[in-house]
DNA sequence: TGTACATCAGTGAACGCGCGTTCACTGATGTAC
DNA sequence: TGTACATCAGTGAACGCGCGTTCACTGATGTAC
């Protein structure tokens, strides 16, 4: 099978990481525009000229956080995809995959949402040709569907857009709701997050019934 | 009426527009969460120094800036929200606004888009006030159609929350599809924002039908 | 197994540069009489 | 209308600071024999 690394590049992966991880913690709170290279290394607490054996700027280290982020999000898409049984509880299964996975990648999502539409021009293409595939997928599972027959490929291309375009704004949403969640607050950011869910789900039930009348 | 504002007032006026204009270009092709004060004043061609006669800092011009982009944007709402005729004419004239509103203010779209969710916390608040203001002003445009009979409060809401977040979208994707537009590759622009617009068109289309069947 | 040499991830000092902020100022505009 | 004083938008110099990038280096790891 596949040999093991040596110390050497084991060393070498694990410094990497820590800066993916540090760099993903210091975007809580700024975009990657503004990210600077040594705020970065001395959150690792490594010298600023090891940042270069790793990455060429912080350009690269994000479509680096990009792989990362959306290879974490395409499994939950792929979790939602096989599910089964009525629409209904579809609709109920993604929408807690998607509050599973705000749980569980809070600093992904958030960096997604943020660096979409941000400045830094690589890393945003790099996330719209990472979802055109996610919405390439979701759309060839739908095609499977028998509820799908007679649908053009373009108009499950449309439909799958919504529902990829949906994930993505929900999980940011769901995040928003609770950002605020400090101290006494937490009750009520469980309830805004509630209320999000409870709206991504009607959300979803609209589509659904629009799905279903679409070639009457 | 109004007395004139004296020479000073109205100078004073005009070089805070000059800030603003010069800051909305230069957010182009970066987040605000990275553009400096020097930047902007140099733009400009006042001293750095004349910068705090008009903000606090460059998130307090971020402020002022959404107020610029969300009033524009809020006409446009207002004009798709007195359209008449049938969903099809309604759903043909709404597009053609958001690609109106496009052309008109491109980079205020941008900036709007860039920021819902940058890393500027005072910024993405009155962004999202704003954006729910719109929403609320849907919701009861929504709740005067005789369509709308029957129809809970949450659920107008929700809907309009659907109409409100498309719009954004898709001005977001009519902006990313010109953005390759250099030299010869115009004519592929302009097909790619074609293609942009008859995607939400069927979009609307498909929100169009689940709302005809949501009270099944 | 042991030895001699090659590799290379990370170091630490140095550089020039542009940043945000402060301050006393200037001179055109505004106001009171 | 004319004069004397007040206001205040914009100036320009100065400050300390952290930035990105370069470079020769060190010493642990890897490799060839």
């Amino acid at each position: 099978m596949s040999h093991t690394l040596g110390i050497r590049q084991a060393q070498k992966q694990k410094t990497r990481q820590a800066l993916l991880d540090a760099a993903l913690g210091l975007l809580e709170h700024q975009s990657l525009s503004s990210l600077g290279l040594r705020e970065v290394t001395r959150a690792v607490g490594v010298a600023p000229a090891a940042f270069y054996r790793h990455f060429k700027d912080t350009a690269d280290l994000g479509v680096a956080l990009v792989e990362e982020a959306l290879g974490s999000l395409h499994e939950t898409i792929r979790a939602a995809i096989v599910t089964t049984g009525g629409s209904d509880e579809r609709i109920d299964r993604a929408v807690d995959l998607i509050a599973a996975h705000v749980r569980a990648h809070p600093a992904h999502v958030r960096f997604i949402a943020r660096e979409r539409h941000g400045g830094v021009a690589p890393v945003r293409a790099a996330i719209g040709v990472q979802l055109r595939r996610f919405a390439d997928e979701v759309a060839e599972a739908l095609g499977a569907d028998p509820e799908s027959g007679g649908w053009s490929a373009a108009d499950l291309r449309m439909l799958a857009g919504v529902y990829v375009d949906h994930m993505v704004m929900t999980a940011s949403a769901i995040l928003e709701a609770g950002a605020g969640a400090d101290g006494d607050e937490e009750a009520a950011a469980r309830r805004a997050e509630e209320a999000v869910l409870a709206t991504a789900r009607r959300q979803l039930r609209l589509v659904t019934l629009g799905r279903r009348h679409w070639l009457d």
